[in-house]
DNA sequence: ACCTGAACACCGTTCAAGT
DNA sequence: ACCTGAACACCGTTCAAGT
């Protein structure tokens, strides 16, 4: 039966991370303390230790909740279509939480949507024709290049206000403006596309293009 | 002149910066700590105050540190050529120094050597034919590529002794190995692949590789 | 099984003061 | 200009004890 209390729902693993989770997308990883997140659920901070080992536990726990979130679609015969449905996938379930992106890769072996995900990437990557050695290390570049990109989410990737986006815009211009004409032609003027992305979804899909036809390029040919 | 206490060297934003990179490197950034950091000074905690505003602006010393370390090659005409070069000579800087490379992409725009780095990849792509906006977000993905290699590099990426490191490859085999085999077919297969790397150098090499075939591969045609 | 209480050894940082 | 001293508000974690 509930505890006495009715204000305070039952402690557990989950819940834990998933109020670790939030705190983590509204305020950033630093936010995320064992005393903090006691407070937050009406306990004392050492209840926590009940569930987590280590406050190390506790992160791995939120990378795993992330993990689990993946979706794998299935499998067509393409491999260069399941690459790109792989990595999608990842991104859907990794943008909402881009904090808890650079966690997941230490995670991904130790979790059944991480193992999924790379039996798929290696099973993709051998029907290209890869040897095991660069079938083994381009899947793992395909996880780093997805967790790239959504830890550097334009629009996602600092829990900002739009006005304070706004602003911090305003300053990266003046300051690139600001920059020598003759020493940085390029950069100032790339300063407006690297400054805003006008449409976030063709930001990722151009990653995963990258990566597509990096493998593509470096298939054994047929 | 210097101080009585000859033991003690004058401090500086360098003097501080280089022990904190040693201490990163031999422990991880964890270790790095304001007041480990006075104590193996011979100095008050505060003292570092007078030299940094705060931790944080102490750990862009870090990453700036490993920028200045750049050394970029003289340009060619080859775009791909010279994408390489700037990738190697990131890599090179970076390496040493596995522990501070996330720490890099936040600098890169607020440090000589950051700039140029990214002048040089904006003009290239421009000269392979990018328009601003997928040059931008190329030039970024390249930095991000280099740096997810440095922090998963093979051999240095976690400061462990030879002995620790054979340890740690048995224990993740056995692991693998356990694995069920009718789910985990291609893991298991690889899974020598994915533990060891006999060549760290084709490991770099690889991935940047993979990012120029990928820039080739989306290039507009001439 | 699940949680509390008190204590320990750490943090980064402010503020006033010394030289 | 450069550093010290004392204090504050935090951390993660151990260990013994409660129910």
């Amino acid at each position: 039966m509930p505890p006495k209390t009715a204000s305070r729902p039952a402690l557990s693993r989950d819940v834990v991370a998933d109020r670790a989770l939030e705190i983590a997308d509204a305020e950033g990883l630093e936010a995320v303390t064992i005393r903090r997140l006691a407070t937050e659920l009406g306990v004392t901070p050492m209840a926590l230790y009940w569930h987590f080992r280590t406050k190390e536990d506790l992160l791995a726990g939120l990378a795993d909740r992330v993990l689990d979130a993946v979706e794998l679609p299935a499998r067509g015969g393409d491999w260069a279509a399941d690459l790109r449905g792989a990595m999608h996938a990842l991104v859907v379930a990794m943008r909402p939480h881009p904090q808890v992106a650079n966690l997941v890769p230490t995670r991904i072996m130790h979790n059944q949507k991480g193992l999924d995900l790379t039996e798929w990437a290696l099973q993709t990557l051998a029907d290209a024709g890869f040897a095991p050695q660069p079938a083994g290390q381009l899947a793992m570049q395909a996880l780093r290049s997805v967790v790239g990109m959504v830890t550097s989410d334009p629009v996602d990737g600092s829990g900002m206000t739009a006005e304070e986006r706004d602003a911090e815009l305003r300053t990266k211009r003046a300051y690139l403006a600001s920059l020598p004409p003759d020493r940085y032609p390029a950069l100032i003027r790339h300063a407006d596309a690297m400054t805003y992305c006008p449409d976030p979804d063709e930001f990722f899909d151009l990653g995963i293009d990258l990566y597509v036809a990096g493998v593509r390029g470096l298939a054994p040919k047929a």
